[in-house]
DNA sequence: CAATTTCATTTACATATGTAAATAAAGCTA
DNA sequence: TAGCTTTATTTACATATGTAAATGAAATTG
């Protein structure tokens, strides 16, 4: 609980009173690798904090393509934030890549705390705006660099990440083929 | 202005008397066409309502080469809302393709405004909420569709724009040169 | 209207990436 | 540990896209 309390606080100062109020919504639960936070078909209703593990939100298209949009590791929010404010059932799941402690939250009792603290509802405000700031950085990664580029990027961003997941989870998240990044891995590894 | 006035109330209803505070905010001004409403280096400070004409908004990288990341077209909001909630310079800048007609206003008025009158917090959250979700969309887009498919679904998006603009600002809508969105073109029009 | 500039298309070639199948390596399980 | 399954790499070929330069068409301007 620590963790979130530190996280919350780092975005916008949330006083200890407010911090009370947030603690009691939010409980403890075990996702084994492979298991999934958020589903295919359903509509979000819970937010959650990851303590451990890390987990993959995914799009996944008619023909079953899939195309890994975001990591989450330790101490990030997970939970499908365009299902949850639009109430339309998720076009992104989010599935453990490991086992993962999280914590979880009802997002309507989130909401409803927002009217009482307000301090905690600028919290909220602002991750949303951190979050959009984010996207726009990346799409604009995705048009303009490619694949080798981003690749980099990526090690950069998850210094953890690479030795943790699969290989063709990477490569979903670059948008190109394993076979294409195994091409790549090949070209920095030959240097 | 009854157009701004319908826009924002179909997004969440805003009352009478708040309206009249939102309008003394606005006031009219023309953008020739080349002419930018966000340029290189500024932070954002204004915010604006596109009455008519047609702005892009473009990301330009190191070595000058640009990606129309949006267009704008008649009433809608128009400014850079990442600069805007940063408050860092602006790397997305707003160009005019065509002479328009825009309403502005200072943004550091609408947020004062926000304290005073919820109903219409409520909106400009809304629409926050409403980029993020477009800008999820766009993303899966550019990543699992090639660029004939996303072309057909600029086609559908904007209708208009295809004669009012120049292809090669479309091309860099696609993230594809101009080169390859003529060869496309012909592909469609062969059959 | 002629000249100039801007824009779109085409051409030829190079490269990044995809697909499908084979092989190699690593990890898991009975 | 042996055998099975999953994952990563490699190969051969096809395709999408880029680059650079030439050409053609359209728009603009003196």
């Amino acid at each position: 609980m620590k963790e979130l309390q530190k996280y919350l606080n780092a975005i916008s100062p949330i006083q200890d009173k407010t911090w009370d109020r947030i603690e009691l919504l939010f409980s403890e639960k075990k996702l084994t690798k492979g298991a999934y936070f958020i589903e295919e078909g359903e509509t979000a209703k819970q937010i959650g904090f990851l303590q451990s593990g890390i987990i993959r939100a995914f799009y996944r298209n008619n023909e079953g393509i899939e195309y890994n949009k975001h990591f989450f590791i330790q101490n990030n929010i997970i939970g499908g934030y365009s299902s949850l404010v639009t109430s339309m059932p998720n076009i992104i799941f989010q599935q453990a890549l490991t086992d993962c402690v999280i914590l979880v939250a009802q997002y309507a009792e989130i909401t409803k705390l927002y009217d009482l603290c307000p301090d905690f509802e600028r919290v909220g405000r602002k991750l949303a705006e951190f979050y959009f700031v984010e996207k726009e950085k990346r799409e604009i990664e995705i048009v303009l660099l490619e694949a080798d580029k981003r690749y980099l990027i990526f090690r950069k961003e998850y210094p953890q990440l690479e030795q943790l997941i699969p290989q063709y989870q990477i490569a979903s998240y670059l948008g190109i083929t394993p076979t294409q990044l195994s091409r790549i891995r090949r070209k920095f590894s030959e240097r």
